[in-house]
RNA sequence: CGGGGCGUAGCGCAGCUUGGUAGCGCGUCUGGUUCGGGACCAGAAGGCCGUGUGUUCAAAUCACAUCGCCCCGACCA
């Protein structure tokens, strides 16, 4: 028998507290999550990583129809005099636009911006189809790619071009625009908690970190095992900003032609870096139980005795018939090596099943967060398995709560915030100014204001930083 | 756009300082023994040394250029 042991295991991965850059690379490539490809800032979404994002889709397009949108399809390109309308948004987008020049060999009359973001193709139509309050409120959502020419560029996190969905809504009013900001605000948080298992802090964004063009932002903020936050998700109120920019007007119940009000709100692919970088350990990949393609693996022990394979099979079916994904890993391996390879995959359950369990009419469970092992009877396995499922969600979870919580400091003086903000969140007072916000930025090495939380307390009534009245209690940190 | 690092077998790397037959580990393939924490033995296949130009009798190795990738900053989901 080899020796076993970690060291000659861990060498593969890079550890996070020696090199969390590395080992968040290693972790990707080596669980087969994404390949680099030919085109510098662009991923391939292997088998793996892709699974993970389909029962992501799954899971949070069910709570876009919940709550009454309809999915749709808008063009990729753009013509550049609608990306121009909006002058705000114009201004933020530019930098990062990708523009298709040529159709073949023929140059085009007017260039095409490939959509960094649908607002204005989405605005357009919407001022064709929406004509009367009877229209209203207009409520859809897309799934897509959106390319945004990035100078750097990391798998997951940011990438030229990467997936996602934006939801793209009209209304009568201010305040329904608003509440419809705040309610998918709300699916998101309560996704990434209930599914993602990934705590966050939701609140307002500053004046410098709103969306292009947004009357306001809010966000969903995540802490990584870095002390990095995550920006998760956001949702956007852009008043009547784009509908005037886009002409989006309807007929009131009173024959007063008005404005429309609306939002926006997105999601990405980089949710799943956050969930690898909330979740992983040296072991490698940790995944929820929710969006794991692989819920269960079962393995087979001296799977050449016989009787081993046939009860593996059956294990399988009755797992699927409850809905829980298992596979069975029936390769030539040994053993040990499945384990290992399993690990690093972050599979939420291991079930062993060898001779001496058939004789014993059980199984061994091993859980992935906590690498703790117990024999469980075969009677209402399903039953169990889905429950340990469960467990490890709520185990999860707990762990990143209290991470986070580990990682959040309050500041009443600017050397706490300094201090604070190389290991995670500060939560400080704050002015509210951009200029003070660049200022702190500059002194800190780089962290900014990730949000003025909902959750508000008064540490003390003024600025942190300059002094001067506080605005409102906010999140610092240095950010991805 | 600045700073650092790296391109040699499918993967990870050594060789370069001091030019002289292309190496190692893992993986792959064949056969056998194994199988409850990365098994072992024997055999085999696999390379335009990123690309180009130069120096030289001779270049993976030296020089110049170029392309690409990774990491750290600035900017952004």
């Amino acid at each position: 028998m080899a020796k076993n042991n970690d060291q000659e295991f861990v060498k593969h991965i890079a550890k996070r507290d020696e090199d969390f850059p590395q080992w968040y690379t290693d972790v990707i490539l080596k669980t087969d999550m994404v390949d680099y490809s030919d085109v510098k800032g662009c991923m391939v979404i292997k088998p793996y990583g892709y699974g993970v994002w389909e029962l992501i889709q799954a899971q949070m397009d069910r709570r876009f129809k919940d709550t009454g949108h309809v999915n749709a399809y808008f063009p990729l390109f753009i013509p550049e005099s609608l990306l121009l309308k909006e002058a705000e948004h114009v201004e933020g987008f530019a930098p990062e636009v990708a523009w298709v020049t040529h159709g073949g060999s023929e140059k085009l009359t007017e260039r095409l911006a490939i959509r960094p973001t649908s607002e204005t193709v989405i605005g357009s139509m919407y001022s064709k189809w929406i004509q009367s309050y009877r229209d209203l409120p207009m409520l859809m959502n897309q799934w897509c790619n959106v390319v945004r020419w990035e100078k750097s560029t990391r798998p997951f996190l940011r990438t030229s071009e990467f997936l996602w969905q934006e939801g793209h809504t009209a209304h009568a009013t201010f305040d329904e625009a608003q509440e419809e900001t705040m309610r998918m605000l709300g699916v998101y948080r309560e996704f990434a908690q209930n599914v993602l298992a990934i705590p966050v802090v939701t609140g307002r964004k500053s004046e410098k970190e709103k969306f292009a063009g947004a009357y306001a932002t809010y966000t969903m903020e995540a802490m990584m095992q870095d002390g990095k936050a995550l920006q998760m998700g956001t949702s956007h109120n852009m008043a009547d900003n784009f509908a005037k920019g886009y002409d989006i007007q309807y007929l009131s119940r009173e024959g007063k032609l008005e404005y429309c009000f609306t939002t926006s709100w997105g999601t990405s692919t980089r949710m799943i870096g956050g969930l690898i970088m909330v979740h992983g350990d040296d072991r490698g990949l940790v995944l929820p139980p929710r969006v794991a393609p692989i819920q269960a693996v079962i393995l087979p022990i001296a799977q050449h005795k016989p009787g081993v394979l046939e009860k593996a099979g059956e294990l399988l079916h009755m797992l699927n018939d409850a809905g829980i994904r298992a596979k069975v890993d029936d390769s030539e391996q040994s053993a040990g090596w499945k384990f290992n390879q399993w690990e690093m995959k972050g599979v939420p359950l291991r079930i062993e099943i060898g001779p001496k369990d058939i004789e014993q009419n059980q199984v061994v469970v091993v859980r992935r967060d906590d690498l703790k092992k117990q024999f469980v009877p075969m009677e209402g396995l399903a039953n169990t398995i889905q429950g340990m499922l469960d467990d490890v969600h709520r185990g999860l979870f707990d762990k990143a709560l209290k991470l986070r919580e580990s990682r959040t400091v309050d500041a009443t003086t600017f050397e706490q915030l300094r201090e604070g903000v190389q290991h995670g969140f500060v939560r400080a007072m704050w002015c509210g100014e951009t200029a003070c916000e660049m200022e702190i930025k500059e002194k800190t090495g780089g962290a900014s204001t990730r949000c003025m939380p909902f959750e508000q307390k008064q540490l003390s009534d003024v600025c942190v930083h300059c002094g001067k009245p506080a605005h409102a209690l906010t999140y610092f940190a240095k950010a991805y």
